[in-house]
DNA sequence: ATGAAAGCGCTAACAA
DNA sequence: TTGTTAGCGCTTTCAT
């Protein structure tokens, strides 16, 4: 038997309008009633029906957060900070996981359409996607990533790409590699402190990955065939998150080669897996990128409607471990 | 601009019924109407409103997921797999953490009742909330643990208990520690297996932690306690899971103590953790144990009542790794 | 095959 | 201060 508001009222020999008002402006009920209604709700333990408030109020304080795999640790950092700062502000979430796909993205984003949902929260892998939230009016913030024309908030990621490039070169390796999708900041920034301090990077020491995230079964074989086919390894490798770091080195012990005295590695994220690895890697503030992000989200959410507040960026640092130090 | 059936209705110019049964029964409408509404619901790209068919049809489609942290990779994996599954099945996570804390544990409850939540899937830290799910006849299943007279998916415990005690008994290791909660059947296992043979496990040498689920930080702060006052080293270490391994490892190298020479490491539930680590850890097989609690699940939201289903258990297996391999 | 109308559980405008 | 009522977007029964 379903514990509904009308119960509560007949429980209480009120009308349904007083039940509610007790619930929402207590101060416009006489107290004696007031006293009455809170005891059934208590006694009966009667809980809202939200499907029904939402309908009504439309709004759903839902939030439908998308992210491209449950396997990279980074991503369930934010989950976390996520779900805990949308608990404390009266929000839940609804999770996807979107595979790194954009039509399962997309198809994500419809399914917290029709759920109805407040604000959404994506780590992307679609410019098309963002601009389908934008045009429906839908508030929205991408994390991680940059997007024209709506709201990410991300660390630099060209900066990170400078930090450790100079570390590199401090270290005195300059012949070095980098693993990752080509068009990444991170890498330009890697590249271009690379080139004013007078090195150079050798592309055909690179595995330049699809944009989209990837499997680490799909890591593994680029690493697996790339490192057949060298010669002789580079000096340093630039990973672009910590999840092929990971991928590579378990490589490189395989043939026995020694970092960081052979080779060093560095990556991106500072996710407890470069932790535990004692990998060197540029740590992202995720705590301070999270609330950021929630707080542009709910600005929107308040005005009901997407508002454009730009590129939100903070500052990467550097996170110095065993697998650079000669 | 909302987008309702509706407005779908007015653009194809057919009754609100016409559409929806469009959508339900196609079947039963003229060949040409649907067409003409199909046209239409493309064009627009109408999503139905998820809130109105809950509160219409009283089945919302949703799953609340609680579990009692993100941290332990254990739960993400399982998260992982439910995200997956439930997706395939039309349904909906809504994700919350419980912190390990019954009171929150119970105000997810209520929240996913609030949100009129098809199932529930927790993994649980109250045997109390569960049977107040079970007094509200709320179909649900609980993960990882048993609690009596209700639903749960879970590894015997027990049995991967005593795969450990065998496995250090074979390498010659008798004199050994263990670090959990006392009650836990994996310790009874143990302890069993070990008495069985004419050895035993000396209390002194064991860290019983208490029955909620424990930050990174507070198991760090037991094991440093716990290590300051040995005298000497046991000959093995059985931990509850895998993240008290790593706290555990971590101590021991800071005291310069070799693993596995000096001292051996065997933990449970076998996540990219013990992976990483090379730690011998008892699997848990979780897309297994996920798949028959989602099917379990189903069951009781197809008859949309509780049913008492009973325990269901999955063996463990060892996997032996670099950590315990004299 | 189709439309009108009732109702899911709630809120809020209106009337009393 | 309180109750009555309309309506949020949808499904489904009942007429037609």
């Amino acid at each position: 038997m379903k514990i509904t508001m009308k119960l509560v009222a007949e429980k209480a020999g009120v009308s349904l309008s007083t039940v509610s008002r007790v619930l929402n402006t207590p101060e416009n009920v006489d107290e004696e009633k007031v006293k009455v209604v809170r005891k059934w709700i208590k006694e009966l333990n009667y809980q809202p029906n939200l499907a029904a408030q939402s309908l009504k109020k439309s709004n759903s304080f839902l939030i439908g957060v998308s992210i491209p795999n449950l396997t990279n640790p980074y991503f369930i950092e934010i989950l976390d900070h996520l779900e805990k700062i949308a608990t404390k502000n009266g929000f839940n979430i609804i999770l996807h996981n979107s595979q790194g796909s954009p039509e399962i993205e997309f198809e994500n984003i419809n399914n917290f359409i029709r759920r109805n949902v407040d604000g959404v929260i994506v780590v992307a892998n679609s410019a098309e996607n963002i601009r389908y939230l934008k045009n429906r009016n839908i508030p929205h913030i991408t994390l991680t990533n940059q997007f024209p024309e709506t709201n990410s908030i991300s660390t630099n990621h060209r900066y990170g790409g400078e930090l450790v490039a100079k570390h590199f070169i401090e270290q005195g390796r300059v012949n070095l590699a980098y693993i990752g999708p080509e068009n990444d900041e991170k890498y330009i920034g890697f590249q271009s402190e690379l080139y004013e301090k007078g090195f150079g990077v050798d592309e055909n020491m690179c595995i330049f990955t699809p944009n989209t995230p990837l499997s680490n079964f799909e890591i593994k074989n680029y690493i697996k065939k790339f490192l057949g086919t060298l010669s002789k390894y580079p000096d340093g490798f630039f990973t672009t998150n910590d999840t092929v770091a990971y991928e590579l080195i378990k490589e490189l012990e395989a043939r026995d080669i020694n970092i960081p005295k052979d080779t060093m590695v560095a990556s991106f994220d500072n996710t407890i897996l470069s932790q535990i690895l004692k990998i060197t890697s540029v740590n992202q503030p995720i705590q301070e990128i999270v609330e950021k992000g929630f707080e542009i989200l709910l600005n929107q959410i308040s005005e009901e409607r997407f508002y454009h507040f730009g590129n939100f960026e903070i500052l990467p640092s550097l996170v110095i471990r065993r697998s650079t130090i000669k």
